[in-house]
DNA sequence: TCGATTACTGAAATCGTTTACAGTACTCTC
DNA sequence: GAGAGTACTGTAAACGATTTCAGTAATCGA
């Protein structure tokens, strides 16, 4: 693969490397002959710029790197995707590690992927390790996803977490739902919080006194939905609705509620949130405040890449919004 | 971010930067009080080494590239999960790369990714591709995942598909089932084509006669398998069972069978392949065939990094096992 | 015919590292 | 006190590209 140079192809063509650099990347005067033969010597040679040595002197690399706290689920599929879509139409790269939580493997994350991505994208749900971030300030273009930082430090996109999450629990409220339980996510999660307080924020509205019992925590995966719906079945006086903090735990939860016999959504009705792609084949098809998730990491991989040629330029804060899509699970259609 | 090189770092410490080359990769001799010295300085400068030019002259870039179709579902986010991890653990990146089906598309992304990564894991089970991995032969260090190349060209690792889905076929014979369908995958598809030759040999293998009607054609989605099941109920002699190449296709029969009032085992059982983590919170359960994809990711990743160290070796060919997942959906549970 | 312009090409510096090689300054050993 | 070792450190040559600068040959206008 990397044996042969432009200095390979030079020799075999009979010119400089200087040439055939020109030649490759069409910039100066070539005359047509040399630029011929050139591009037949390296076609034959099966010559391929080497990426590190380029990126060396040109100072950048083609390359976006991410940040993930975890892959898992069809939520970082469909944000990967986005963001490669975007990425690879600019004829960028994307650096991919995932499984960090912990402030060092930030660090160390962010250590070992200089010099090999001209930007980040980081999505630290983490109220934790903001304070990393913190210290990373202006150094290098870095787009925020679910961040949680104070405004203005770092160009970012957030879920409007809060007014979906809010405008859910009110729909459930006006189709005469009192009891509705939230199965929350992780406590130290941006998201989860932020959706969480949504909840409250449409309970109190509602005038429905605040009932401790009614949230239990999950960590977003369909076991965790599935172990808190059969949490809040032994409750004395069961929820008519449950709120999950996001489609994974609703959809666990739909299943703890099927093997309990009871029907959705007549005994007892279900919302999740994100939207993710399966949500509607769920049986029944499950209520959700919608996210376009693939979107957000396009517009991730745009402000960075805007960033990256634009150079300094105000830091920019997007919001994602959402929508309410309500289908069968929550008995709301009406 | 790239602004502090190793320079720096010396001229601040005054040494040469040889001294701090040799601090920071804990090689030759040093004196305590210089490494003590550059390490101070190097940490207060917020030093750390630039990838490429490191790259460049260790011939060693310390990522593997990662080529896939497509970035969809949990299938995908399975086995990136999986490489990830067990690149990360060696201390390795990935760059990932997806939507590549047409060979010049493959052609471009294996060019670009020259002289940044170590070795490829290439997942392209379009039939036409493996034209083109052909000439890449030998060249670089590759592994390929779901291939139907021939033989000891390269190292990869397969699914068995075949002996999967034929089990699955046979289990739903066993169970009384004689007009039982195929929602088949994508047909220049390797795995698809392998998994509706499982169907095809289990149908023969039990004396059933070939239903051309009963074969339909998706493309791994939802939304196809619900088409599919749909297209499926419009038969004059209707199915008893359906046998979807993936759980997605399956998931969208589900819901496709719920409208229409059927109920799903009682009425036409339904089975999936992959079993993806969501397969068992269906409802009903979803029988599927199970293939460890996260294994399947470690394992390619596991098999390249070997590839890396050992140098030359022979080819190894690996055949990843499936098993029976028997949940409610086929009711067969007996 | 001469100088200027144009069109093309090459030599060499550069990017930020690693590493072979060549010192230097000790400490031992006899 | 000479020679040999040891422990450390610096110089400089790579790695494979890009790019500035200068040089050459051909063409052109006067």
């Amino acid at each position: 693969m990397s044996l042969v140079t432009i200095k390979d192809v030079a020799r075999e063509a009979g010119v400089s490397v200087a040439t055939v650099s020109r030649v490759w990347n069409e910039a100066a005067f070539v005359s047509p002959e040399t630029r011929q033969r050139v591009a037949e010597v390296a076609s034959r040679l099966g010559y391929s710029p080497h990426g590190a040595a380029r990126s060396l002197i040109t100072r950048t690399t083609c390359a976006l790197g991410v940040l993930l706290p975890d892959l898992y689920g069809e939520f970082f599929s469909e944000i990967i995707r986005g963001i490669d879509h975007t990425a690879q139409a600019a004829g960028y790269h994307i650096l991919v590690s995932s499984s960090h939580d912990s402030k060092d493997e930030i660090d160390a994350a962010l250590r070992s992927m200089r010099g090999r991505v001209d930007g980040m994208i980081i999505m630290s749900p983490d109220l934790e390790t903001q304070r990393t971030l913190h210290a990373l300030q202006g150094s290098f273009p870095v787009v925020l996803l679910n961040g949680g930082v104070e405004a203005n430090e770092f160009d970012s996109i957030t879920i409007e977490n809060h007014a979906g999450a809010r405008e859910m629990v009110l729909h459930l409220v006006k189709h005469g739902h009192t009891r509705i339980a939230m199965i929350a996510g992780p406590e130290r999660n941006y998201d989860a919080a932020e959706r969480r307080r949504g909840y409250e924020t449409a309970m109190t509205e509602s005038n429905i006194a605040h009932d401790n019992s009614l949230v239990v925590l999950g960590d977003f995966s369909e076991r965790s939905g599935h172990a808190g719906a059969t949490q809040l079945l032994t409750l004395e006086r069961r929820p008519t609705a449950i709120f999950a903090a996001n489609d994974s735990m609703a959809i666990g939860a739909l299943s703890a509620l099927h093997e309990h016999g009871l029907r959705v959504p007549e005994d007892i009705a279900v919302a999740g949130f994100d939207d993710i792609p399966l949500a509607r084949y769920m049986n029944p098809p499950l209520s959700t405040v919608h996210v376009d998730i693939s979107l957000l990491g396009e517009r991730a991989a745009t402000l960075l890449l805007s960033s990256l040629l634009q150079g300094q330029r105000p830091r920019q804060q997007q919001q994602l919004s959402t929508t309410l899509v309500i289908r069968s699970s929550c008995g709301g259609l009406s």
